[in-house]
DNA sequence: TGACATGCATAGAATTTATATGTATAATCC
DNA sequence: GGATTATACATATAAATTCTATGCATGTCA
């Protein structure tokens, strides 16, 4: 999985699916490539890893999936973004801020504003 | 495990261990007490979780022990970060602000240049 | 026709992790 | 003195998670 440890890749994979989600309707394929760009190629999914969050996530009631079709009529399932989830994802930004800040803290650097 | 997702401590528990060891030498009980109270609480370790990892760095040759004593005259296992584990802690921040960076890029914030 | 990209899904092996438990000593409180 | 709490380290094992391989299916392109 690239450079980066199962330990941040796991620990991103739920904020980055909500994420992306929030920016729009998004299909399992399609988040796998996002992450991809979004990461320069520095972090590169399994679809056998996506899929199983993004079906717990549906049973969380966090993101609702729906049927469609692509352009050619390929059949797509579709992930929408719910209002409890983008809840869960204040929440989860939230603390990894809180974590982002404790490393900066104690790495001795002046702390962002942001 | 507080308020923080198993994932997130997970992923942050290795660059804590390593920071904290970069200040100065510590042990065990010690490092438990820096954790929470850098995080304000909000991160408790529990000690079962803590030793595996820092016998696991030790193995890895990233910090190394000594027994050492309290004032009172107790023994104590300290550990010292070595060089490996100075340069390890430099790449696991790398990773870990690379991923902040795709957060953060994705959440449409403009990033903060420290 | 064969190869590759797109697209979804899951079983089960393999790994990881949490928790309970064990040991021991010092300090504190009643 | 006796009990309790804080300090301090350690690990076995039950429980949970996760990775990987595998399967299926269709469209495109050479």
């Amino acid at each position: 999985m690239s450079i980066l440890s199962k330990d941040l890749v796991a620990a991103s994979a739920t904020p980055l699916v909500l994420s992306i989600l929030k920016q729009g309707d998004s299909y399992g394929y399609a988040i796998i490539q996002q992450v991809r760009e979004l990461s320069d190629g520095e972090m590169e999914w399994a679809d056998g890893m996506l899929y199983p969050i993004l079906h717990r996530l549906e049973k969380q009631k966090l993101i609702q999936s729906y049927w469609g079709k692509a352009e050619n009529g390929r059949k797509r399932k579709y992930y929408r973004l719910r209002v409890a989830g983008t809840n869960e994802l204040s929440r989860l930004r939230e603390n990894w801020q809180r974590v982002h800040a404790m490393l900066k803290k104690i790495e001795g650097v002046q702390p962002c504003s942001t």
